[in-house]
DNA sequence: CTTTTTTCTTAACCCAGATCAATGAAATTC
DNA sequence: GAATTTCATTGATCTGGGTTAAGAAAAAAG
């Protein structure tokens, strides 16, 4: 049953009608990524969104040789491209499974026929747009207002299941700092 | 002439029709603040949309008595407390004049009357929203990836005009740092 | 299970930005 | 336009995170 997280999720914000739910599903795929493979091929345009099932990515840029991880997704959670796809253009972004992962996948194109088809599908889009630049808003006041060590501190209480199951390299970079402050900052916590 | 920019800046996005013009017009009005006057009063839920004509403005969050720029609005940008009004909820955000300004507005509401009306207009707002997390995603990204000093550059490179306009101790609070750590950064930058 | 590679921790030193305090410059107020 | 408040600069000192390098621990490979 891989549609069962996801029909719980969209259940949560929409009402599924009984009627509808074959035409979701025929939308639907399920992909699996290994670990450390890449969503979408790097420099193209993004074409689909996934919902995790199973497993853990990350959303990254490289600059300069270096990693900036700027999102993690685990259970439960969308991602995609969504820039790329808004701006019809490749970006450098890249998502990349941390763990072996169990993907739901929708086009962005069906996406869109999702939502001439089922009115209240739109209703569904339009708040996962709303909660994805709500997030990315409190990333940005959270990098204007805390220090690295109360940006850790939140994510542990706000994340607890990321910070165990991620290598500690990826948090820092998240952190945007180096990993041996990382390893600095979890030691002084510890008393 | 109150209306000359914006219609200037529309037709940028989208093509405005001879006879959809008066209809444009009726949606819009013009408000002017005082220096210091606040867009919204604080703690109520985002109504209108606004379109600098004259003037700049900052958007900031308090917390624990300081105060977090997280943006500048000058001529020709559109602002607004977006997230409160697509969460229907009031938010900490405020919009202060930072000098007399001269506001376009539209309420949200005849925004949505505007998409009802002329369809090249939806096209507008999803470019508009579009463009403001395409903002937001870019200044998350330079807290990650760029030193303060660097960030202050790109200012200075991308918004000459601000830097001159804007006090220094708000230049500070956009950057995430003291104002005498930003005057350090100026005179090490003179050289 | 052993070897090899990757990741994490620790230490020593450095530096940009924070903090505290004082002075000078500029903008407001009256 | 003098007085007063606000803002910018500078200096001294402190601190958290960066850098470099080494060794320990854990994970992956064989």
């Amino acid at each position: 049953m891989p549609f069962e997280n996801i029909t719980k999720i969209i259940g949560q914000f929409v009402e599924v009608k009984e009627e509808d739910y074959e035409f979701y599903v025929k939308m639907l795929s399920v992909v699996h990524l290994k670990k450390n493979e890449c969503w979408e091929p790097i420099g193209t345009i993004g074409k689909n969104m996934g919902f995790v099932n199973k497993g853990i990515l990350r959303q990254y840029y490289t600059k300069d040789g270096e990693d900036f991880t700027e999102m993690f997704f685990s259970e439960n959670e969308f991602f995609g491209n969504f820039i790329s796809y808004l701006k019809n253009k490749p970006t450098e972004l890249i998502i990349q499974a941390l763990e072996p992962c169990e993907i739901v996948m929708i086009t962005f194109d069906n996406l869109q026929k999702l939502y001439a088809h089922i009115p209240a599908a739109e209703r569904f889009g339009r708040l996962i747009a709303e909660q994805k630049l709500i997030e990315m808003h409190d990333k940005t006041s959270a990098f204007l207002m805390q220090s690295p060590e109360e940006r850790y501190a939140k994510l542990l209480e706000s994340k607890p299941d990321i910070v165990q199951r991620v290598k500690q390299y990826y948090i820092a970079q998240y952190l945007g700092i180096r990993p041996e402050s990382l390893s600095r900052i979890r030691k002084r916590a510890m008393k």
